[in-house]
DNA sequence: AGTAACATACGAAGGTCTTCGTTGACAATA
DNA sequence: TATTGTCAACGAAGACCTTCGTATGTTACT
């Protein structure tokens, strides 16, 4: 009966898979895996066994036509960082999102373009607020 | 040898129990249980073991020279936080920053105050980058 | 002294995550 | 046709997380 209506939280070994599917739009675990080793040592079926079980977590779409299996993200990325965001801010920032902005801003530095990029959405904000 | 440099990441029971010591300062499992127990069905022993993994972690202190023991949290909230949003800006948003921020202020509701008091963060940022 | 309440410690069970070896199917090539 | 390479599937091991029952010790009261 139970079913299952939003995608679970990705683990760290997810999303780093999500991050090649998003950035390639589609993969075969083999492309995921040459991506992915060339930054840390991992085995070809720990990726297939990850890239498996999110195909039944719903975190990939799987298309099983070919020989090899052409994965793609079931969420964009936007979606998923509002998810885990969202998630963070209930779990260490209770939830107050200025919090957590203006600890953002404050740790990493930020170019000028960047800022001015942030305040132009602000005053958008500040606009609708009134 | 080898000695843990950085403190692990809290998990999500974790996280729940270092809410209730950023917020009081210093607690006993006992008032930590309490606590947790108003809002999700929790046993006593399930949070004090939970605490003292923790302190094996390194995530909080323990003083023993009561009978019952009063823990702290090792790490202020803030620099938890900032750990868990450079980790979370890492895995998830390629190290933008910005991407955060933006997304971070689009999802939640922000009151004009909160906005101004961002604003305010924003322009010191940008005299310090000038 | 005896008992009830409360504390820590310990161990174990059940779940998830990560890892990879092995197997068997299929394809390309010698 | 025999061999070599590539693929998905499966199973299992080891680490960690969460949960809690049980054991054991201490305190406080009757």
């Amino acid at each position: 009966m139970s079913e299952r209506v939003t995608t679970p939280r990705p683990t760290d070994g997810e999303l780093a898979i999500l991050r090649v599917l998003w950035d390639r739009g589609e993969c075969t675990v083999r492309e995921v895996h040459d991506k992915l080793s060339a930054s840390s040592a991992i085995g070809y079926t720990t990726v297939l066994k990850l890239m498996q079980i999110m195909t039944e977590k719903g975190l990939v779409e799987r298309d099983e036509s070919e020989r090899a299996h052409v994965y793609r993200p079931a969420l964009s990325e936007q979606k998923t960082q509002k998810q885990l965001l969202g998630d963070l801010l209930d779990r260490a920032f209770g939830g107050s999102a200025t919090k957590l902005v203006l600890q953002a801003l404050s740790t990493r530095r930020t170019s000028g373009k960047e800022l001015a990029e942030i305040r132009s959405l602000l005053a958008k904000l500040e606009e609708e607020a009134r």
